[in-house]
DNA sequence: AATGAATGAGCATTCATTCAT
DNA sequence: GATGAATGAATGCTCATTCAT
């Protein structure tokens, strides 16, 4: 890795997490020298604008999420028990390297729809990309008869994605954990039913 | 009502559509100018600051909100179909008054909850009265025998309401509109099966 | 004449200058706000961008050229004798209130020609309008009896415009005032043997 | 020519043309390193800075312009036709290797009169040494019998001068060939008459 | 009570230049 | 000798807010 690999790559380390939490307009070129202890003109050196760090930013954020999960569905075996890991997860971020500022898709979705369209796209893809891996999980459940025949594998997907990012926001909005333990229940329950 | 009274509530009606879009941070003085066609000294004359306006503005966004649901609520009779409101509300935005740029708790919800704290409370408190709303509708409804006795009626509500904000982020994102529908048949199925 | 215009004229009197000595690209807001006084926001409450100030700069410093040759014409009876005015003018800056940093046509034209169109326009539209100006004179002339019937009035408004502007820069080049007065007498010459 | 010296004449030839066009402040490093395909570090390597590039790339232009002059007159005997030369190779920049963005004297003139004392001397210089130069000819002409023996050499030499740029300016600002037609047809009357 | 001119800190970005490798 | 990453002052411009009128 050359030393301007390594650069881009510290200011994304540093700043992502600040994107995840302030977002993309909340995030000043000072936070971001602040983040890094660099100086404007090295970030603009390696960057071609404040949207070019965003977007790694964003990768960054998801690439850990990503990481996450593929590293505990390692673990398991049955297509039921690799659905359950979302859930696991997404109720313990503190215990996983999860980006601070919680699901970065979610932040960015809701700041990007009006505003930043590479954003959005960006973010858009995401959530097709993680809807997609969980209907082929539940095809593969279906084909392996672990699940029921008659599943609607997107429908279920969306629902199972649309709740736990439901409950993220509701989470970090009241602080109150046990919202999040009852809502990953109802989506336990509905994966234990499939 | 006050001269000053209509100005104000004049200043929010007009700019309420522009904070539910492009967020507090994102929303401009002049922005607001330019959507009430009234100078800076009239709005500092009537609010404090711009915050004083978000506020006021998120207010009228939620109450827009739930005056849909209470007219729609009213024109049913059972638990069950006061509960399938949320739903055909959600899936029909542009059907109802609903407010442009979708659902301000949502969208409040995501941008202040690092930065905004005032603002933070209210979409919390809004979060939780909307819980409390559901979970004494179901509770009657058990009392009713409308639905099944064993009923959780604080994790029905927030199963619900987690998957139509995911729901809503979803579709805004994506723009498919029959990802909305498929996550919607989810929930009408779990207030079916109550 | 309003607050607010008196501010904008203030800014154009007092920025006018230097954008004719440093030209458009070389005076930056600090060099704007030091010769005002006023603050950034004040300039920007006054005109919509840099731009917007250096082409009202341009259309005073040229106002102000033609105000000076306007008077003295008005002294003056003949054709001959207002042609006449424009070497005694250009001759001696300094008698007269002319704008620091010499002729804005010229000044303006180099610097604009290949990098902005706006000024080059208002250049162009000065030397075409000071070109109808001259060849107006000389036809009046023409059919006064003052100049030779054969005369090409274009070829020698053109002329004259031309070795002024020439002048003008050889002068500020080189600081020697005979050099000016050599070709202004070259261009009186012209003037008399019309 | 060492490399290092290929070098330098490389990055003057490709920076020459920006310079003329552009101006010096006008020029940025960038604009250089894109033309050159150098880096920064070579540029600086052989030049001490940015103003010793533009002192460089005034005095490729200027050589240029003289090679043109030189070479043409080269082809004609008389003094009178030596002098035709400027207005035939003024009048027709593209059908001679003549600098891109027109006279480099009146271009730098104009924009360092008032703020880069190095180039306007070098500017400077040029302008007396074309009118020495002139003069030379028309004395020798005058020794010759081919000019009228009371001509003022300096005099028709400065007015030439000024006049050629002049129609330079004006052409270049209003694109209008026929100006710098009718009054190369001026100069050329002035120097049949000599 | 309302105006709108003025403020000045803050914004993202570009600049010529340096210097460790 | 050449590289290119880093510098930090300077750029044009926008911001929420104030206050004399």
């Amino acid at each position: 890795m050359s030393k301007a690999e390594r650069t881009k790559q510290f200011i994304v380390e540093k700043t992502a997490p600040i994107f995840n939490k302030k977002g993309y307009a909340g995030t000043s070129l000072n936070d971001m020298i602040e983040a890094t202890g660099l100086t404007k003109g090295s970030i603009y050196g390696n960057f071609v604008n404040k949207d070019d760090v965003a977007l790694a930013a964003f990768d960054f954020n998801l690439k850990k999420v990503d990481a996450v999960i593929r590293q505990e569905m390692a673990t398991v075996n049955t297509y039921r028990e690799k659905l359950l890991v979302y859930t696991k997860v997404y109720e313990n971020f503190y215990e996983f390297p999860f980006p601070e500022g919680g699901c970065p898709v979610l932040n960015t979705a809701i700041e990007a729809d009006d505003t930043h369209p590479e954003l959005k796209k960006k973010a858009a893809d995401a959530i097709i990309y993680w809807k997609e891996k969980v209907v082929r999980m539940i095809q593969k459940g279906i084909a392996n008869n672990e699940f029921a025949a008659n599943t609607d594998p997107e429908q279920v997907a969306l629902t199972i994605i649309a709740t736990i990012e439901g409950a993220v926001m509701i989470t970090k909005l009241t602080g109150k954990l046990n919202y999040r333990r009852a809502i990953m229940k109802s989506i336990d329950r509905l994966i234990h039913d499939l």
